[in-house]
Parts: structure tokens; sequence; C-alpha cells
DNA sequence: ATCTGGGTGGGGAAATGTGGTGAAAAAGGG
DNA sequence: CCCTTTTTCACCACATTTCCCCACCCAGAT
């Protein structure tokens, strides 16, 4: 279970630490993806692995369900920790999110997501505003 | 397992590197065949005669069944690596798919797919908006 | 003060992408 | 049927990139 919010640095390889406690729970290899929001997405492999086949099995005709497949296959990158726990962002993922110098990893029960800075910031803002609302609904 | 986005150029005698992680799993030997989409499909072996021995069990039914048998079989050519993992795509795939001087090989679970660029940009759009929605409906 | 764990930066060896050359096979014409 | 021409395929060579390992620094704990 990952949680906690941890800023990094990005260096000119691409490359991001993850904090030591994610390690452990990615250690047989990670899933980097799209997210639906901007930002980059990072699955343990078991996990991955569940979520395509549920994703797979949801769709019916082949027509779409070659199409699922593209967009789930086709924006996946596998990824493997170095000796000091970083893993190297492709590009393609890094131009998609935004991610330059400085990085947000940010836990999320089953995975993780990696965020630009100000994204980060406003997501987290309309996060907690959407929460309070509901919570206010909640004791109304 | 394919996954993963790739760019490559295609040069004058229509050869195609693949992502060393794809060549693993297709050292047995490639089939090329048109895509149902707009593409070039690449099946490792082992694969392809699975898919190949499904439709033999069917052959018989209909003739729209042999149609389609005609048009996956007739249109199939078993290509190799080289030394340098590249494999030769035959002319009248690579005038099929519009593939020129630039190949986006695209990851889909079982078997690799060979689009052009900008055609693959579109589909990856929509697949894209196909698969959040989904996403949406199961609350993942 | 020393030791340990974790973040950052850089260097070197191996792997990969790309272009080219030559030999073998195929095709075509005499 | 044989010789010539063209095409195809496998191997060679280079430049670049990627990956893996080593070294340093900083902070907290012992």
């Amino acid at each position: 279970m990952f949680f906690g919010e941890y800023q990094y640095k990005v260096d000119e390889k691409g490359r991001v630490p993850l904090p030591p406690k994610f390690r452990r729970d990615m250690k047989d290899g990670v899933i980097l993806a799209k997210g639906t929001e901007k930002c980059i997405v990072a699955y343990p492999l078991a996990e991955w692995k569940r979520l395509a086949e549920s994703l797979a099995a949801k769709v019916v005709t082949s027509a779409s369900q070659r199409k699922l497949n593209r967009a789930i296959f086709g924006s996946a990158f596998s990824a493997n920790f170095d000796g000091q726990g970083r893993i190297t962002l492709p590009f393609t993922l890094r131009s998609y999110a935004e991610v330059e110098d400085t990085v947000i990893a940010v836990g999320a029960n089953n995975f993780v997501e990696l965020w630009n800075e100000e994204l980060w910031e406003e997501e987290k803002a309309s996060a907690e505003e959407q929460a309070s609302q509901i919570m206010e609904d909640m004791g109304a």
C-alpha cells in the first residue's frame, strides 16, 4: 500500500528515485503509463497485470477490444530500479506530464503517481476542496 | 507480453528494427500480416499458429469465413531478424499501411502493430478516449 | 565523532540504431 | 540451357545511446 507525498529531483538522464518504502513493494518490476490526469502512473508489475486483465475482460466487440488493447499496452513501459533505487522515465512520458527537473511522487493505495510540481499543487487544492464539499454535504 | 510505443526509421530497403524486448519473444520467427485497421501486424510464430488453428476450426462453415481466411493468410509473410534485430517489411504491406520512412511499433499484449506515424496518432487519441471512458465506468 | 541510510551526480562498458557492402539467389534474355 | 542482370538476404562497421556501477554529500542516529 502506497501513501505519502515526496519531492525529488530529476537528473539530466531522466532518472527519479522513489521512496524506499515504495521500492520494497515494486522490486518485482514497475510499469509506467500515462495517467488519466496529466501525470505518470507507476504500478507494481503484479498490480498492472491485474488491471490489464480486468480491463480486457470488460469489452465485448473485437474492434473495441483491439482499440482498448492499444490504449492499455501502447502507453505502458517497463522500468527497473538501478542500484540507487532510481527508475528512468521515458522521454514521451516526461513530456506528457510536463515533468522536468522536479517531480512529486504521490502514493495512491495500489499505485504511485508522478507529477509536475505546480500541476500537483493545483490538483491537490481542487481535490481538497471537493473533499471538504463532500464532507459538508454528508454532515448536513 | 508486448507493450510500449517505439519510433524507428525505415531504410531504403524496408528494414525496420524492433525493440530488443520484442525480439526476445519473437526469436522463433515472425509472421507479418495486414491488420484489420490500417496497420501491419507482427505475430510471434507460436501465437500465429494458435490463431491459424482457431480459424481452421471454423473454415468450412460459411463463404464469408473463407473470405476472411484468404484475406488473412493471403497477406501473411514470414520474416526473420538480421544480425541487427531488423525485419524487412514486404512492399505490399508497407504500401497498405502507408509506412514510408518512419514507423511506430506498438505492443498490444500478444502481438505487435506497426503504424504510419500520423495514422497512429489519430488511432491513439481515439483509443485513449475510449479507455478513459471505460475506466470511469469501472470506477477504477 | 562515527556510522548508517538515502539522495545526487558522473563515468565507462555494453547494447542498440543506422547505414553500407558483398555474396548468394532469383529473374530475365539470348 | 546458359549467361547476364537484378534483386534479396546476411554480415560488417560505426556512432550513439542506454544501462549499470562507483563515488560523493548530507542528515539523523548511535
